[in-house]
DNA sequence: ATAACAATGTACCAAGCGGTACATACGGGG
DNA sequence: CCCCGTATGTACCGCTTGGTACATTGTTAT
């Protein structure tokens, strides 16, 4: 048994980190911060993240990028009805962002200069994913230009949705302003469909 | 001569304070961060904002809702056609957040626990901008429900721009993602006018 | 049972943090 | 010209930061 040898892995001390650094943005993520969120001490910590706190920002970027390929890029893909694949893509993410609670790290991360060892991931998440809405509205028969600015649109939307919701506490806002963008989309879809 | 007796007051720090706490957040804006910013050694900017960090924050925000009230909440009453009132708009908040270079303070101050001090005057400005735009809307006999919803999509569509833009490091997507949503207010303008 | 090794807690480090104290430099009003 | 309050640089404070070192524990394979 050579996979589970150990009790804990770093696998498992992600979601805590995740949350974590959405909270408390990564400078405000001390490791008092982590180590409290994880459970795990500061020795703990730098076995499973011998690069310290970059590192454990890294792998929690990867998962983020796994976990949305898997739940939202596939689904894009997969579902043969464009509309209904952009509708599922809403209703994940809507739960996802908790409605506006939780914040988009990657987003939180491209807004200031401590995330700037990471920009090259962030532009890559935010291009995957307009891409990946992009060809989607395309499977739908809308014109490709026109199909990047509508999930330009999306996107963009839905990270300010997430901040009006912050500022105001307000989560019906978020509700308001993506229900909006899904209908811009899925009229878009119906046109040119 | 009462007025300028003083060679430097802490009026004209505060735009190398915003620069400073926008590029690097409260959280990553130290005090020698804020110190080589404006030019002020500790002495000074204690002297000045007798209260930390913080007042000086909190001093920045007052400026920058001065700076609101007068370029952009005013304006939005004063303007006789609504329609060129909203356009207007637009175009300063264009050129106030340099096309998404620039973030926006307030929101991204509400991203992370570090705001939560300043979380009621955060509410406040985005009340407030929304209910200005809501109100100019109303005049072009814009729906009251209707006017909500559609300067909602508005200030959130300008945040997310902001972050898709820092993101992608792209201005253009900034401009096209503004220029949808004044497309969308005029729309509504002149739907209902 | 023991050897090997990963996991953990603790002590420690230099550097940086926000903030204070204070002696000095400065400049306009008497 | 001197005086007095403001402005400023510097030294310093206690504390926290990210990170390291290491001895100890716990587990597993032999």
């Amino acid at each position: 048994m050579r996979a589970k040898r150990v009790l804990t892995d770093r696998e498992s001390a992600l979601p805590a980190l995740a949350e974590a650094f959405r909270e408390h943005g990564y400078d405000g993520a001390s490791l008092a911060v982590l180590s409290k969120a994880t459970g795990l001490g500061k020795g703990s910590l730098y076995n499973f993240f011998p690069g310290g706190k970059e590192e454990m920002m890294a792998a929690v970027l990867d998962d983020i990028d796994r976990w949305f390929a898997d739940a939202i890029f596939r689904p894009l893909e997969d579902i043969s009805s464009p509309a209904k694949a952009i509708g599922l893509m809403f209703d994940v993410v809507s739960a996802y962002f908790q409605s506006g609670r939780r914040v988009c790290i990657i987003g939180s991360l491209g807004l200031n200069a401590a995330g700037e060892v990471f920009a090259a991931r962030v532009r890559q998440y935010f291009a995957r994913w307009i891409g990946a809405v992009a060809r989607c509205l395309e499977r739908g028969s809308v014109p490709p230009a026109l199909a990047v600015e509508h999930a330009e649109e999306a996107i963009s939307g839905i990270q300010g949705a997430i901040v009006l919701t912050r500022a105001l506490g307000d989560e019906a806002a978020f509700a308001r302003v993506v229900d909006r963008l899904r209908s811009s989309l899925l009229d878009a879809l119906d046109r040119s469909g």
